[in-house]
DNA sequence: ACCTGAACACCGTTCAAGT
DNA sequence: ACCTGAACACCGTTCAAGT
């Protein structure tokens, strides 16, 4: 175990791994890079040299949020099943998401990006609903749900997985239990799409 | 015109009004207690004699934002009209509420207040909710829409209403128009509610 | 290429002291 | 009661200089 190089080698990963984690604990306002540069090890200017500022390591963060999120839902998604089951697990997977990921989701879903994002981060952040609107369309096309704008339809979905999602992460539900309005969104939107 | 007396007589409420303003301009990260009282022609450690710290101002901002939101919902609702377009009322009124009060709307549902939340901020965050309930409750006491928990049935509502409102406010409903995907929720919402 | 050290212009918060 | 001024411990960002 030698003592940190002078060159560290490995400091974006470092950095990025320290501020998730952080970000976990104590959410973006507990993020300075200056307390990161002190975990690493690392003078407080040195970050700066892979990330030219702060929003662009909340940027990274995000993207890697999105990339994480994308894939739990695609694995909910991926197992064969109806259209109507495949709904439900996909908006499973995002609600459990939210709660084991409250801080990186409101980062994720922060304004701040908005001037200066990334097409990486836009890209990432469009994933999820792209699945959603996947999953609308094999429904349509199995004949099981009522035709219409399939983006539309799921753009209503997704709002609907989402406000619950935050909603949940930020403990808003007023004690109701999360798993049943998942379930009775779903319900209440299978039955609106089969009306 | 008077320069300002000594004793300012309405610090609390100026400091209010421009935080409000500089948080629609610049967003949270753009409010500073030493930059407002610079604006107030204060000395900065005047502000701590009405908000104990930051976040008291932004607990108060918070407050206030969530009593004009539901003022404007509530009077959506208010006129006589069937409970259909109550709640498609509802849902125009929370939307357009957050693409109005865009900053407002993300500090309102940050998760920051959580732990050290007043009691007046936690009922003011409810009355939303509690609005939604009632629509609901009329629309199964005139016999319109399916029997079932009232209260989930509103939690599934405002969650949707509540995830378009946070989409569109974050510009990630990827150019679709704001109205047609609240008529296209509200419709689903209804045909589940009547299936 | 990668990092350091010092410097600059900001913060929020606290506390004696003034009026 | 309400506010000031100074002080403290932080920030993010920049930039010459070191290895």
């Amino acid at each position: 175990m030698p003592e940190q190089p002078y060159h560290h080698g490995n400091l974006r990963q470092e950095l990025l791994e320290q501020a998730e984690t952080t970000l976990s604990r104590s959410g973006v306002d507990g993020l300075s890079l200056r307390q990161l540069a002190r975990d690493a090890g690392v003078s407080h200017a040195a970050p700066s040299r892979h990330f030219r500022d702060k929003q662009a390591l909340l940027d990274a963060l995000s993207e890697s949020g999105f990339l994480k999120m994308t894939d739990a839902m695609a694995r909910a998604v991926a197992a064969p099943a109806a259209p109507r089951e495949r709904l439900f697990a996909l908006a499973e997977a995002y609600v459990r998401f939210a709660m084991d990921h409250t801080e990186l989701l409101a980062l994720m879903y922060s304004t701040k990006h908005a001037p200066g994002a990334t097409a990486q981060l836009i890209a990432a952040g469009q994933s999820a609903m792209d699945l959603t609107v996947s999953v609308v369309c094999d429904a349509q096309s199995g004949g099981e749900i009522s035709t219409g704008d399939p983006t539309t339809i799921a753009l209503v979905a997704f709002s609907t997985f989402h406000g619950i999602a935050m909603l949940a992460a930020g403990q808003m539900l007023d004690g109701a239990p999360v798993a049943e309005v998942v379930a009775a969104a779903s319900d209440l939107l299978w039955a609106g799409l089969t009306a």
